[in-house]
RNA sequence: GCGCGGUUAGCUCAGUGGUAGAGCAUUACCUUCACACGGUAGGGGUCGCAGGUUCGAAACCUGCACCGCGCACCA
C-alpha cells in the first residue's frame, strides 16, 4: 500500500472500526482458557452527549484492554448507559417544555410522561455509545446494558426487596434534603456545600415570665400550632404580677423568613448570662397579626447552643433546620412547618410572608421586624450553604417521609481496600516479569501475600483514605426520589378502616406474625410487627401496623410483577417514589453479568480487574459498588474467596480548562471532543489528552495537547513513509511515476552487518519497551505517552532515521538491506506498543506496512489488535545481535561530536544550508560508516580524517570523546560576528569556571572525600575533568579568534 | 476546624539525596529527496518563604504563606 504524504484519519478511522466490529474481535468469550481481564465502564448517563471527561476516562479504559488482549487476556470491556434519574427527566421535560408540547410534566400525567421518557431515549440514547465508537472504546457491544433493562430492573427491585427483608431498608419521616426546584429529596452527597454572602440579623424578643402558656409545648407529633387554652390567657406575664422591666433577649438568625416556624429559644444550659431565663418563655415576633399569646415560645436549655457563637441565642425550628429538629426531638417541640415544598412560604408563615417565595420572604420579614423594633442590627454575613448539585438551588432542610437504606457489609467493604502506607504497591512490576502470564484468575485473586486475601488497591492511594474516612461516618441512605422516572419502589400499601372484613385479613399476617422474631423498628416507632406472607402463590414480604385504633395500614413489598398484579386488583396502591438513580449503579459489576444467577460470564470475568472513574463519584458509586459486590457476590454459591467487586480502581483528574476551571456548559468552555476528532482525528484526542494527564492530578486541556497529538501521528505516519520509499527501490533510482512497488517485509537481522547506529536503536528500543510497560502497569499514562514520544521523535527519527541515510545514500546493497530489517524490526515493535493509544493509525499502519502477513490469524495476523504486547529483549537476543550497553555510549558519543559540530556551524554564523567542510581528528579509528554519518547529520561537504591535523588561525574547534572536530574557516565572518561570538564564549568561559569552582570546592572538602560514596566521589572527579576541558577548548576557541 | 493535593522556565507539567528537565510558546537559521503537522541551534529557572537534618536538599523534617479540593460545621 502507498501511502500519503500527510496521514488522513476520516479515512482511516471508520473503515477500521468498522472491520473491528465485523471481526467481532471486541466481543468477549466467557468459555476461553485465556486468563480474564474485565472492566465494567462507569455508564454516562443515557441522554448524555460525550464530554472531555469521558474521553480521558475511556481513553484509559480502552488503553487498558487493548494491551490486555495483546498480552493474551480474554477481555471484557462491558459498556452501558445510565438512566439518571434527575438529568434525564429534567432533560426531556425541559425538551417539551420547549417544543411547546407542554408546559408542566402534570400536563402529561406520570405514565404519558414516563411513555414520552422513553421515546426519547430510544432516539437520542444511542447518542453517546455512537461516540464512544468514534473515540474507538473497545467495548463489548453485545452485551451493552441499560439500567432500566428489564433484567437490570428485576435485580435492582430484588436486592430492594432483599434489604427490606434483612431489616436494613425502612421508611421513616425523617428530615431530609429537599429540593424545591427538582421537587424531591437527596442524599447528602446530592449536597454540596457553598459559600454565600448574605447577612447576619440580630432582632431582640421579650422575655416573658411564666412556664404556662406555650405556643409550642405539646405534642411533637403535630405540626400545627395548637389553639391555646382560654386559661392561659390570665395567666399570661404581668397579667396580675406586679410591673416589672421589660426583659429582652437578642437572637442572631441568617434566616429570619422561618421566625413563625420557630417553636422555642435555645441557650446553652452552662451559659451564665441565660441559664436562669430557662423556662420562661419569649415573644416570637412573627407571624404579625397572632395574638401575643399565641407566639409564646420557651427558652430552652441545649447543650448544642455555642454561647460564642453570635448573641448565645438560638431561634429553635425544628421544621426547617437539622440541628434544631434533633433540638426539637430532645425537647418535644413542635414542628411548624412554614415553606412549602416549592420553596414559597405557606399559610402557617402568617399573612405577610404567605405564597412568597424564601428570599423574597427573607426581606419581607426583615421589613416586619423591623416596622416591630425588634430588628437592632443586620452585618453582612458569609456561611455555608448547602445546594443541590443538579439543580443548583439551595436546598431546604424538610421533614418528610422517605426511605432509607442501612448499608450493608459496610466492614468487609471497608477493610479491603489497601491503605497502606510502606506496603509496595502490587502493580509495580520488575520489567523482566513482563512476559504474557500464562496463569489462571484464581492464581491472581490468591497473588501476593500468602494467605491474606489481596486487597483492592486505589491509583493514586491517597484516595483509599478518603474513601476509609467515609466508611466510617456513614449516614444512613435517603433513596426515595419524588420523580417519575426510574425505578419506581417495589412496595405497595393499602390503608383501611378497621373494619370486619379487613381485621379477618389481618388476623393472617397476625399468624404469620407470631411465627417471626421481631426486629428492632430502626425508621418507624408504630410499626407492630414484620411477617412473611403467601400472596397469590409468590412469597413476598410485608408489614402491617396501626396509623390510629379505626384505621391499619398494609405495606408488601414485591419484585413479581403476578404479586403486583394480585395486589392492585386488591387495592393496593404503589408506592409513588422511585429511588436513586445510584441505587441501581452500585449494581453494576455485576448485574450487568447475569446475577443472580451464577452465569459462565460471573464466573469468567467477576471480580473486575480495573475500575476507572473519577474522585468525585467515590461516594456515589465506588463505595457503594464496593458494598454491593460484598453483599450479593459474597453469597457461597458464588465461590468467590473474596467478592470484591474490581481489583484495581484508577481514578482519574477531572478536565479543567487551561485557565484551571471545571468544564461546564454554562462557561462554554468545554470543547466538543466531536469536533476535535473531525479536526484532528481519534487517536490525535486520545495521545494528547493522555499525554496531559498525570496519574491523579488534575488536567489543564487545551486544544494544543491534541494538536500534539496530530502532529505526533503525522511523524509516525511519514517515519513509516520513509521505510517504504528507502525499501521499494534504491533511493537514488526512485522516479516520480513509478507504479507503487508491493512491499515486502526485510527477512533476518545479520548480526555481523549492524552499526553502532543499528545497536543503539535496538537498545533504546528495549529501554522503551520496558519503559512503557511498567509505565502502564502502574496505571501511569502520561509517563507511558512521555516514554513514546522520546523513543519514537528523538530518538528513532532524530538520530536513527537520519543516521539511516547515511547507508541508504551509499551502495552497499547488504547493509541497505540489514537496515531495513532493523527498520522494520523496530516500527513492528513500536507501532504494536502504540497500538492501545492509537488504535487506528497503528492498524492501518499494521497492514500498509505488512507487517500483519508474517503473523498467525490470532496473533496479528488478522488485526494488530492480538499481535503480541512487546517484550523487553531478552539475553539471548541481546547477545546475538552483540547488543552490549557500550554502544549506547559509542553511538551517543558519535551524536554528542555531531551537535558540536552543528554548533561550530552556528557560531561561525553560517547558513544551514550550505556545504561545508570538517576536519576530524579522531581519539581511535573510526569506521569509515561512522563518518559518513557524521558527515551526513553535519549537512557537510566533506569531512576529513586527519590525525594530525594543526588547525590554523581562525579555525573553530569541538572536542568529544571520539576526536575533535574542527571547522577551518577562511575569512568568512565579519568583525561584527566576531565581536559577538567573543562575547559568546566569554560568557560560556564564566560558566565553565564557575562549575569548576564548584567541583573544586566540593573535592577541597574533607568531609565531602571521606563521607561521599566513591562511585559519587569519581563522577565528581571526572565531572571537574570534563568542565576542565572544556574551558580549556573554549579558551583555545578565543585564543583563536 | 480536620484532612488531602499543589507551589520548579512565559504557559502546562516531569523530576524520592549527587551537573535543573520535557512539551508548548519564543529567537535565529533552513522549504535539504519521510514529515513545515518538519529540521538545526539558541535564549529563558536564587525550584513559594524561613529554619533544620546532611559532605551535599528542588527532593527529607519543622513552621509559615498562598492556590485548589474534600469532609464537618455556629444559628
Amino acid at each position: 500500500m502507498e501511502l500519503s504524504k500527510a496521514y488522513e484519519p476520516q479515512s482511516v478511522e471508520d473503515k477500521w472500526y468498522q472491520f473491528w466490529l465485523d471481526g467481532k474481535f471486541f466481543v468477549a468469550n466467557e468459555h476461553s482458557a485465556k486468563p480474564a481481564y474485565s472492566i465494567v465502564i462507569p455508564p454516562p448517563n443515557v441522554t448524555g452527549v460525550l464530554t472531555m471527561g469521558h474521553v480521558l476516562n475511556n481513553t484509559i479504559q480502552d488503553i487498558l484492554c487493548r494491551k490486555a488482549r495483546m498480552e493474551g487476556k480474554e477481555v471484557l470491556w462491558l459498556p452501558g448507559t445510565d438512566h439518571a434519574g434527575i438529568a434525564t427527566q429534567n432533560a426531556v421535560e425541559k425538551a417539551l417544555k420547549k417544543a411547546g408540547e407542554i408546559k408542566h410534566r402534570n400536563d402529561l400525567g406520570r405514565e404519558a410522561m414516563v411513555a414520552k421518557i422513553w421515546d426519547w431515549k430510544k432516539k437520542y440514547g444511542g447518542i453517546i455509545i455512537q461516540q464512544l465508537k468514534k473515540l474507538g472504546a473497545s467495548c463489548d457491544w453485545s452485551r451493552e446494558r441499560f439500567t432500566m433493562d428489564p433484567e437490570y430492573s428485576r435485580c435492582v427491585q430484588r436486592v430492594f426487596v432483599d434489604l427490606y427483608k434483612k431489616g436494613l431498608i425502612y421508611r421513616g419521616k425523617r428530615m431530609v434534603n429537599w429540593c424545591p426546584a427538582s421537587l424531591t429529596a437527596l442524599s447528602d452527597e446530592e449536597v454540596t456545600m457553598k459559600e454565600q454572602r448574605g447577612f447576619m440579623y440580630y432582632f431582640k424578643v421579650e422575655v416573658v415570665g411564666s412556664a404556662a402558656a406555650s405556643a409550642a409545648s405539646v405534642d411533637a407529633s403535630s405540626t400545627e400550632i395548637p389553639n391555646v387554652e382560654r386559661e392561659a390567657r390570665s395567666t399570661a406575664p404581668g397579667a396580675g404580677a406586679l410591673p416589672e422591666e421589660k426583659i429582652f433577649l437578642t437572637i442572631a438568625t441568617t434566616r429570619p423568613e422561618t421566625i413563625p416556624g420557630d417553636t422555642a429559644v435555645a441557650v446553652n444550659p452552662k451559659d451564665p448570662r441565660y441559664a436562669h431565663l430557662i423556662g420562661k418563655h419569649v415573644v416570637r415576633p412573627l407571624p404579625v397579626e397572632l395574638p401575643r399569646e399565641q407566639k409564646l415560645i420557651p427558652i430552652i436549655g441545649d447543650e448544642h447552643v455555642d454561647f460564642t457563637f453570635g448573641t448565645g441565642v438560638l431561634k429553635v425550628t425544628p421544621a426547617h433546620d437539622k440541628a434544631d429538629f434533633e433540638i426539637g426531638a430532645r425537647h418535644k417541640l413542635a414542628a411548624v412547618e412554614v415553606i412549602a415544598a416549592n420553596g414559597h412560604m405557606n399559610d402557617a408563615a402568617g399573612a405577610d410572608l404567605r405564597g412568597l417565595d424564601r428570599f423574597k420572604a427573607r426581606k419581607v420579614a426583615v421589613e416586619k421586624l423591623t416596622e416591630l423594633g425588634a430588628l437592632e442590627k443586620e452585618e453582612p454575613y458569609t456561611n455555608n450553604v448547602g445546594y443541590s448539585e443538579r439543580a443548583d438551588v439551595p436546598i431546604e432542610p424538610r421533614l418528610s417521609e422517605q426511605w432509607f437504606l442501612k448499608y450493608p457489609s459496610v466492614e468487609k467493604a471497608r477493610d479491603c481496600v489497601e491503605l497502606g502506607s510502606a506496603a509496595a504497591p502490587a502493580a509495580s512490576v520488575d520489567a523482566s516479569t513482563t512476559e504474557i502470564p500464562n496463569v489462571e484468575r484464581e492464581a491472581r485473586s490468591t497473588a501476593p501475600g500468602a494467605g491474606a486475601l489481596p486487597k483492592m488497591q486505589f491509583h493514586p492511594q491517597r484516595w483509599a483514605k478518603v474513601y476509609d474516612h467515609w466508611m466510617g461516618g456513614l449516614q444512613d441512605w435517603c433513596v426515595s426520589r419524588q420523580l417519575w422516572w426510574g425505578h419506581r419502589i417495589p412496595v405497595w400499601r393499602k390503608i383501611e378502616v378497621a373494619n370486619e372484613e379487613t381485621r379477618k385479613t389481618q388476623q393472617v399476617f397476625d399468624k404469620c406474625a407470631q411465627a417471626l422474631s421481631k426486629v428492632g423498628e430502626a425508621g418507624r416507632t408504630d410499626a407492630v410487627e414484620r411477617s412473611f406472607s403467601k400472596i397469590s402463590g409468590e412469597i413476598s414480604y410485608c408489614r402491617t401496623w396501626l396509623e390510629t385504633p379505626e384505621s391499619w395500614q398494609m405495606e408488601v413489598v414485591t419484585f413479581s410483577e403476578a404479586e403486583a398484579k394480585a395486589l392492585e386488583s386488591k387495592g393496593f396502591t404503589q408506592d409513588p417514589d422511585v429511588l436513586d438513580t445510584w441505587f441501581s449503579s452500585w449494581l453494576w459489576p455485576f448485574a450487568t453479568m447475569g446475577w443472580p444467577e451464577e452465569t459462565d460470564t460471573l464466573k469468567k470475568f467477576y471480580p473486575t480487574t480495573d475500575l476507572v472513574t473519577g474522585p468525585d463519584i467515590i461516594f456515589f458509586w465506588v463505595a457503594r459498588m464496593i458494598m454491593a459486590g460484598y453483599e450479593y457476590m459474597g453469597e457461597p454459591q458464588f465461590g468467590l474467596s473474596d467478592a470484591m467487586p474490581f481489583q484495581n480502581v484508577y481514578f482519574t483528574g477531572i478536565i479543567r480548562d487551561k485557565q484551571g476551571r471545571k468544564m461546564s456548559k454554562s462557561l462554554g468552555n468545554s470543547p466538543d471532543p466531536l469536533d476535535l476528532i473531525a479536526k484532528f482525528g481519534a487517536d490525535a484526542l486520545r495521545f494528547g489528552v493522555m499525554r496531559a494527564a498525570p496519574l491523579g492530578q488534575d488536567i489543564l486541556f487545551d486544544e494544543q495537547n491534541v494538536e500534539l497529538g496530530r502532529n505526533f501521528c503525522n511523524k509516525l505516519w511519514n517515519a513509516c513513509r520513509f521505510r517504504q520509499m528507502v525499501g521499494s527501490a534504491p533511493a537514488s533510482g526512485a522516479s516520480a511515476d513509478a507504479p507503487s512497488v508491493v512491499f515486502e517485509i526485510q527477512g533476518e537481522i545479520e548480526p555481523t552487518l549492524l552499526s553502532s547506529d543499528d545497536k543503539w536503536i535496538l537498545l533504546k528500543l528495549d529501554a522503551a519497551i520496558r519503559e512503557v510497560t511498567i509505565a502502564l502497569n502502574e496505571y501511569k499514562f502520561s509517563d507511558a505517552t512521555a516514554a513514546l514520544y522520546r523513543f519514537f521523535w528523538s530518538e528513532y527519527c532524530d538520530w536513527y532515521v537520519e543516521a539511516s541515510k547515511a547507508v541508504f545514500f551509499g551502495t552497499d546493497e547488504k547493509r541497505k538491506a540489514n537496515t531495513l530489517a532493523v527498520i522494520d524490526f523496530v516500527l513492528s515493535h513500536t507501532v504494536r506498543m502504540f497500538h492501545p493509544f492509537l488504535p487506528f493509525i497503528t492498524e492501518e499502519l499494521w497492514h500498509g506496512m505488512g507487517y500483519s502477513t508474517d503473523m498467525p490469524d490470532n496473533q496479528g495476523g488478522k488485526t494488530i489488535m492480538f499481535a503480541p504486547w512487546p517484550m523487553p529483549l531478552d539475553e539471548e537476543f541481546k547477545g546475538h545481535y552483540g547488543l552490549d550497553d557500550c554502544y549506547l555510549h559509542i553511538a551517543g558519543a558519535k551524536y554528542e561530536l555531531v551537535t558540536q559540530g552543528r554548533n561550530l556551524r552556528r557560531e561561525a554564523n553560517i547558513s544551514a544550508a550550505k556545504k561545508i567542510h570538517y576536519v576530524l581528528k579522531p581519539v581511535n579509528f573510526l569506521p569509515p560508516h561512522d563518518v559518513e554519518v557524521i558527515r551526513l547529520l553535519l549537512n557537510a561537504e566533506t569531512v576529513e580524517v586527519n590525525e594530525n591535523f594543526v588547525p590554523p588561525k581562525g579555525t573553530l574547534a569541538a572536542r568529544g570523546e571520539l576526536g575533535e572536530l574542527f571547522l577551518p574557516l577562511e575569512g568568512l565572518r565579519s568583525a561584527e560576528e566576531l565581536a559577538a561570538e567573543k562575547a559568546r564564549l566569554t560568557k560560556e568561559l564564566e560558566k565553565d569556571e564557575a562549575e569548576i569552582a564548584k567541583v573544586e570546592a566540593k573535592l577541597a572538602n574533607p568531609n565531602f572525600t571521606q563521607k561521599v560514596p566513591p562511585q559519587v566521589l569519581l563522577e565528581h572527579q571526572q565531572r571537574l575533568v570534563e568542565w576542565q576541558v572544556k574551558r580549556d577548548q573554549v579558551k583555545a576557541a578565543l585564543d583563536a579568534l
